[in-house]
This record gives structure tokens, C-alpha cells and sequence, in this order.
DNA sequence: GCTTGAAACTTTAAGCTTGAAATAAGTGCT
DNA sequence: AGCACTTATTTCAAGCTTAAAGTTTCAAGC
């Protein structure tokens, strides 16, 4: 394989990460599904929401999820119409529109949030320090050389 | 970062290694939308059309994507439509329909995987041999170890 | 103050995706 | 043959997602 050349193995690497994320969030959005009756965007919205723990520009929103505008607004106005997020004019532009979870949304997302990340832990107990180390060096290469290209 | 607990820093790769995915396919998919027209459903029905070269089963199709059955039915449809693919019912087995790439079909996708593997090379052009390595060994394992625990 | 342009959101149409129900066809048991 | 069960695929409703167009508001230059 290491005679390979680089073009080849750089595709077929992407190829084996695109299955490995699709495989394990297959898994999550089922796990999420019958342990919560959620799905994996909704968590995914009031876990961005919980992390910043008070109102969220609804483009902040978007853009911290790699997702469009109006995505964004679809699922955070099913998460309202559920009544675990609300959204509230901003105070001085008034162009923004504020987001953020509510008591419920905050105490529903927590209970999610705890089985998730064992879940989380469970499908890649695998990976020991070593391996995170190794996998945080190649990430971080990854992610600085895509800063410099775009923003 | 060593210091904190492993369930806490696997959640934390995960959620780098789903950003990486998503940033890294939303790059892919306005490259294909702008360059040729099409989208990244199609060009996944299509790569695994081309790689086997011939015709395929439409659940062999979707085991393969990882997706479901209605989501393979979809896409393939619309390909037919396009005249890309075209479907023919199974030979002994009555139930299956298999798949293929139509010559024009055959013809479109070459164009856009020779592009494809170029951008992708580019992306990761980053990662040498021995990153690669590196990234081999781990995906390895995690896809051993879910073998063990599913099919 | 007006205009021009940019920014924040929402809306819309089309396509993607899932999970479940529905068809249709094969397999095995009696 | 008849019956229950499984498998292969499609259909359907609901939700997700994008890109583009539309609305409202802000900012800058005149």
C-alpha cells in the first residue's frame, strides 16, 4: 500500500473516514431515536444551544454546525413548536434573531446529551490515549492547512 | 489535554472528526454542483455503479452507501431519469432489480471522478505518507472492532 | 436624508433521507 | 398444495438540506 501514490491513498482514506462518520452516526441517530425519540439534527442544534448557554445569533448557529440559513431556522422552529427552544428579537440589531433552549429544552438535551456521550465512548473504546493523541496531531494538521486556504 | 478522562476526549474527536466530514463535504459538493452540475447522492450512486462494473443489486447499493432502501430507490431513479443508470429486473430471482451505469452515464462520471480525486488530493494534500499511515492504523481498528460487536 | 450595498433571516422549490408500510417473490415446513 | 416466514424492492409521509430569491435592517458615502 505504501507504493501507492499519494493522490490514491489521500482518496481512499477520505472514502474510509466518509464511511466510518456515516456508519457511526447511523448508529447514534438510531440510538437517539429509541433511547430519546429525537433525531440527530435536533440534537445537534440544542447541543451548539447548551454550549454556549444563553441567546445565539441564529447565523452563529449555522455557521458553527457547517449548516445553511435556512436549515437552521427549519429545525430550530420545530425545536420551538416542541417548546424546548425559543428565538427573541436582538436587543440592538434588529436584524438578528436570538435562539436559546428553554428549561425543558435544557433539562430534555441534558438527559440526551449523557447517554450519547457514553455511547459516544462505547464506539470508540477503542481508542486509547495513544491513538487520540495520534488522531488530534492529524486533525489539527488537517484543520490549520484548511484555515489557511479559506478562513 | 492528556489529563482529561477518555470518554470526554473520544466525544471530542468525534465531534472534530464529524466537522472535519462535514467541511470536507460541503467543499466536495460545491465543487461538483459548480464543475458539473451534479449533486453528492448522485455522485456516491455513481461510484459505486463504476466500481463494480456491472450490474449491481439495488440493496447490495445501498449496504454499500449506507442507506436505506428508499434512499437508494430515489437517487437511482433519478439518475434513470437522466439517463445515467438504468434498471432491469434480476435474472433468476424475480425480486431483485440490478442496477447499472448506462454508457453516457459511464462517460459523465469518469469526468467527474478523475475532478474529484484531484480536489480531494488537493484537501488532504497536507497528509504524507506517514499521516497516512498514522490515519490506516486507527481507522483499522475501529472498523475491527465494530465488526466484532455487529456484522 | 438618500442611495447603494451588505448583512441577518425567512421562505420556497427541489432534492435527499429515513422508517414504516405495502408488494411481490422466494424458502421451508407440514 | 398451503402456510408462515423471510427477503428484495418500492411507496409514502415526515423531516432534513440546500441554493436561490425575498424581506427587513443596518452601514457608508454622498
Amino acid at each position: 500500500m505504501r507504493d501507492t501514490d499519494l493522490a490514491t491513498r489521500r482518496l481512499r482514506t477520505w472514502i474510509r473516514l466518509l464511511r466510518l462518520t456515516r456508519a457511526t452516526e447511523n448508529h447514534l441517530r438510531e440510538y437517539l431515536r429509541v433511547k430519546h425519540g429525537t433525531t440527530l439534527p435536533r440534537f445537534d442544534v440544542m447541543a451548539a444551544l447548551h454550549r454556549v448557554d444563553g441567546p445565539m445569533k441564529m447565523s452563529d448557529l449555522s455557521r458553527q454546525l457547517l449548516v445553511s440559513n435556512g436549515n437552521a431556522t427549519a429545525v430550530v422552529e420545530r425545536l420551538e413548536k416542541e417548546g424546548l427552544a425559543q428565538r427573541a428579537p436582538g436587543e440592538g440589531d434588529r436584524r438578528v434573531v436570538l435562539v436559546e433552549l428553554t428549561d425543558k429544552g435544557r433539562a430534555v438535551f441534558e438527559a440526551q446529551a449523557a447517554d450519547h456521550r457514553a455511547e459516544v465512548d462505547r464506539l470508540f473504546s477503542m481508542l486509547e490515549h495513544e491513538e487520540l493523541d495520534a488522531l488530534r496531531d492529524i486533525l489539527h494538521r488537517v484543520e490549520e492547512a484548511s484555515d489557511g486556504q479559506n478562513g
